[in-house]
DNA sequence: TATTTGCAAACGAACAATCGTACGTAACAT
DNA sequence: ATGTTACGTACGATTGTTCGTTTGCAAATA
């Protein structure tokens, strides 16, 4: 087996694991399911991973890697605060559709995580929220958002934008991302 | 001990364990670090529950009513759906801040319950979820609200209004509610 | 080409820890 | 005195993981 597909095996692992972490949560999910989902005996799920918490930080870092680096671009853009929140929006849609068991995984098993990844993920995702809630305040400062709490306006966005990835991948990326925008830009009301 | 105090043990034994699969989740929650809360040895605890998983249940039902009773009135009202929505928004919020424990594994912890409450919970989440939406499709056919795809518009709205309970009843109720709303109503833009 | 070497991958068995919970008994309240 | 509440102990099941060994395959040697 060459390196490619030892790496790839790996991965495949890893995959399994978010669809099984998500399915049951990490807690109730065993080596020996995950053993038997890929293939193997639980002893030899060890030949390429070091434990089942390894597992999980891997899935969750990956994971939070990717909004991070996505906040610094949209970020460092020169574009107005409304733009930049369409972009934020985009982000979690995709990331979402692209890998919904990784976020799955990512959004609802990260208290697991055994110290200090514990920490240093918390103090990421503090950050994040940080940014996001900054990006808010400069589209009120700038008059382009309504005026009202910064920080309803982040949680209600946040988790307005979160289902995507519980709700399986059976609609259009494209319209879901337009019509959540639509959603939150204009409301309901006519 | 009279009926009054033996009932609220009972019920302070629920509430903890609401608390404690919060923290942790149903499944990393040990009754031994529960009895340790309540005061009590592992043991001591069965004289006041049959098992580990009537509690879940007990607390899956209680909330999961509290939803399906408030979606009966706020149908059989005669206002428009736009109100309908307000008063469902409402229902979240208030059920929310009021047991913001209960509410979070009601929403987070129910795929633990066995069979076949499983199937029942899933039923009438089923259920509540079709109602919320012929709501929704309802103020689109009057033209009170904007013509988007329901089931966006139905995730979005159901997300948007899930976080009360895990951000800490630090905020005031009526307060996010009103933020809420707006948010939903008329969106992001001035 | 044929044979040996070496290493990663897979295995079966077992261990220690933790889990929910049953049981018999003691303390307590009415 | 009787029934409820609390307790200590322990059992059986499941968990993550380790260990020593075997298998399979690729590179090195003959």
């Amino acid at each position: 087996m060459n390196d490619l597909q030892k790496k790839s095996k790996k991965h495949y692992i890893i995959e399994t694991a978010a669809e099984l972490f998500t399915e049951k949560g990490f807690k109730a999910s065993s080596i020996r399911e995950l053993a038997q989902r890929v293939g193997l005996e639980p002893s030899s799920i060890y030949s390429h991973i070091h434990s089942k918490e390894e597992l999980l930080i891997t899935i969750c870092t990956n994971c939070a890697s990717r909004f991070t680096e996505g906040m610094q671009v949209i970020m460092s853009t020169p574009k107005s605060s409304l733009e930049k929140i369409e972009m934020l929006i985009g982000l979690h849609v995709e990331t979402a559709f692209d890998d919904p068991a990784a976020v799955a995984v990512f959004s609802e098993e990260w208290r697991h995580l055994p110290e200090p990844y514990l920490t240093i993920f918390k103090d990421a995702k503090k950050q994040y929220e940080q940014n996001f809630r900054l990006i808010i305040k400069q589209g009120m400062d700038e008059a382009s958002i309504r005026e009202m709490d910064t920080n309803v306006v982040f949680n209600t966005i946040i988790n307005a934008v979160k289902w995507p990835y519980f709700s399986g991948k059976k609609y259009d990326k494209k319209k879901i991302l337009e019509t959540i925008i639509q959603m939150l830009m204009h409301g309901l009301k006519k």
